[in-house]
DNA sequence: GGTCATAATTGACCGTGGTCATAATTATGC
DNA sequence: GCATAATTATGACCACGGTCAATTATGACC
């Protein structure tokens, strides 16, 4: 019987010892994640979490070895969030613009089921950056945001939106900025959401306009696109 | 003699209490300060400041309600001698690009002499910002560098450098949000000055210049004015 | 001088994040 | 089954950020 529930959880067959120890750091970090949403992170204590968790404060160290250890994996999964709405980023339709601008809503309104939370979040993602080149070496956990964007860029370009020659390390690491920037002073300020959407998409002007003045607009040289202008 | 040491101090005639207070202040954040650089912030204690200080761990609370509100005073500190180093913004001279190089190029410079704690003070800065929106009520205090940068893409919309319809509030947000990763992600990773200074740079390229493709690239903006299109 | 209200200082005290030696558990060899 | 090694769990313990009631300094008024 509990063989059976512990067989029927996860699949994959690992070492009895190894299972246990992913089941007790799911049952830690949910515990967790429960009372972030429910009183805040400062407001819970590490010894609240093991408590919740049924384990020993030192326990909770163990597998999260700071309590802002918690934060990535809370970001991580509102990321994921992200590809269960909108699907992997290559379904993605319509222009590369658009793209960014429904990545930011999604964002926008994942952030309002714990507006505190999620900024302390993308803090601690920012602090816990490994590079913000685009290497992209097997996803080392966190970059997933960072390589969603390059993707829209990348598709971008093929598509004929973005430059052939923009650098997309650079660029996604501009958006990701804008974005970020953006929303954590929207979530301490808070406002109406049409404001910040707004915002952001005033960003998103410059960054596919430029702020240099532009020439005057002929056609463009690719194919397709009536570009926009005034 | 003490009279006199302390009339000296400061021209300005305030009530000696006052005066005593502001004499407090300073002691307490010239110790903390001192520390932090010597031996980093998280490694200074509390009652090593106070100490350090000659005042009782209670008192550096009256002064600092918490220890990260240290911060916020460094950063000022910090972005201070960008108009020592420079003079006032609007005596810069030079392209728009090249002035806001030239002020990554010194806080980048500043930051050298502790990387640790310039961080830490970015990030208190980013959490602490009060209105993302240009107001410019009374700058604030720390509001100085998205000021400044505001007031260069201003005089750049004047020359001819920058769109005259350039939203300048988003602009300049965009551009402090590209300045505060770029430098938070080198101060982390390390690496030579060269390669951060030439990933600002692809930076301001895309913001200038637009994601967007451009149409013929004629000689672009030299001369002086340019129309908008639309 | 003396009295008093107000403001500033103080350090004992507390809660919590984080450590670590020890105990309990699991795996391995026989 | 038993002995031994390796790993994980535990909670007493500590250090430090932060609080606050008690104490002391200050200045206005007589």
């Amino acid at each position: 019987m509990k063989a059976l529930a512990a067989e029927s959880s996860e699949s994959t067959n690992l070492p009895r010892r190894e299972r246990k120890k992913q089941e007790t750091r799911k049952r830690i970090y949910s515990a967790a994640f429960e009372l972030f949403l429910e009183k805040g992170f400062d407001e819970t204590t590490v010894e609240e979490i093991a408590e919740h968790a049924d384990v020993a404060k030192g326990t909770v160290f163990n597998y999260f070895p700071q309590k802002s250890s918690f934060l990535p994996a809370v970001f991580e999964h509102w990321v994921n969030r992200i590809t269960e709405e909108l699907g992997p980023v290559e379904s993605w339709t319509g222009t590369t613009r658009g793209k960014l601008e429904q990545l930011f809503d999604l964002l926008a309104k994942l952030s309002a089921e714990s507006p505190e939370l999620f900024r302390r979040a993308i803090f601690e993602h920012l602090r816990s950056i490994p590079d913000g080149e685009g290497c992209m070496r097997a996803r080392p956990p966190v970059q997933e945001l960072a390589a969603m964007i390059r993707t829209v860029l990348s598709d971008g370009a093929a598509d004929g939106d973005v430059r052939v020659d923009l650098n997309l390390d650079h660029g996604a690491s501009l958006v990701e900025a804008a974005v970020f920037k953006t929303l954590v002073i929207w979530l301490m300020e808070g406002g109406p959401f049409e404001e910040v959407r707004a915002e952001m998409s005033g960003k998103l002007d410059i960054i596919f306009e430029g702020a240099a003045p532009r020439p005057i607009q002929t056609k463009s040289r690719t194919s397709r696109r009536r570009k926009v202008s005034g």
